[in-house]
DNA sequence: TTAGCTGCAAACGTTTTGCACTCAC
DNA sequence: GTGAGTGCAAAACGTTTGCAGCTAA
């Protein structure tokens, strides 16, 4: 939990709070959260968090919708995509890869990672060096065979820190 | 071109030197390549080709086809479009992030990372464990502040390489 | 009561497609 | 010469927005 902190928006904070795999804590979790930014509790905000609370498939906003549909058959298309947002805001949900962002590409034929900073949008090459070389766990074993493995660092670059006139570059470690 | 150069203050130039140098090379591997697929080498394609080869902003497809038609005014977005998922399909190129794809929400909310299986499309979570945990590297300091790292694994999943009657589960190191 | 939320419909921006013409092989 | 590749226009797709009515606080 310490090492989290480190990195920590309220993004964590929240997150370690509805760790806990059991959905009412998750759900008065929610509750807070909400209260706490002044946002209202609706029956379709709670479906919808509930669905992909609920759900290790990684859905689209769609597979939620057609679910959520299930319980709340008038639901819209449209407030599945605002709750999600909305719930993503509130660091309720993450997203998978880059939300919103048309495809880029690379032409850097040369195994690396990627630093993308979150300020401006600009993606930077990280060569892979020694200090960093990525061992692949034992435990993918029991998920499959890793063909590739890709890192993406995710922070402000140096010259949106200048801008923001912080120049505190520290970084740590994550797991 | 030592490594400790990519990692200067002049990275970016270096790494523009370095496309540079190898551009006659790459465009010779390009022929190469599709004369093997038996794809036609046409003007478009190279220019194409060149323009992501030489540029490591990863533009997406729209400022490809900005820059190329600088040269080729006569070039659509369309043909961008279609030569740039060409050179993916041929390796000579990627894209960042999941090309393509809808936005896919996730809920949980402990740190983990992705598993994709490039066959099926699903993705799994992966809990960090200890022997996995992934040092953030010194030099990132000269690119910005580090916020968060997340590691993708592609691959095959378990489902899908029985299917595939491929029982080889071995997997490796990658940096 | 009332600001914030919803559903509808219509718009949006990115990407894909059908077609007739063109050009690399 | 021939079929793959191209440009055009129009469609398709996921997503967002404006608005009028509704509802949680």
């Amino acid at each position: 939990m310490s090492e989290q902190l480190l990195w920590s928006s309220h993004y964590y904070l929240s997150a370690m709070d509805t760790c806990a795999s059991n959905q009412p804590d998750r759900l008065r979790n929610f509750e807070a959260v909400c209260k706490r930014a002044r946002v209202r509790m609706t029956f379709q905000r709670m479906a919808v968090f509930q669905e992909v609370a609920g759900n290790d498939e990684h859905p689209d906003a769609e597979a939620v919708y057609l679910s959520v549909r299930r319980q709340i058959p008038t639901i819209s298309l449209d407030t599945v995509y605002r709750t999600l947002w909305l719930l993503k805001s509130l660091g309720l949900i993450s997203t998978v890869g880059a939300p919103r962002e048309k495809t880029r590409f690379d032409g850097n034929p040369a195994e690396h990672h990627h630093f993308l900073c979150t300020v401006c949008g600009r993606i930077q090459d990280m060569q892979p060096q020694g200090s960093y070389t990525l061992e692949i766990p034992e435990s993918v074993k029991d998920v499959g065979r890793v063909e590739r493995a890709r890192i993406e660092f995710q922070g402000t670059c140096l010259e949106c820190l200048k801008l923001k006139g912080d120049g505190d570059v520290s970084h740590g470690s994550t797991s």
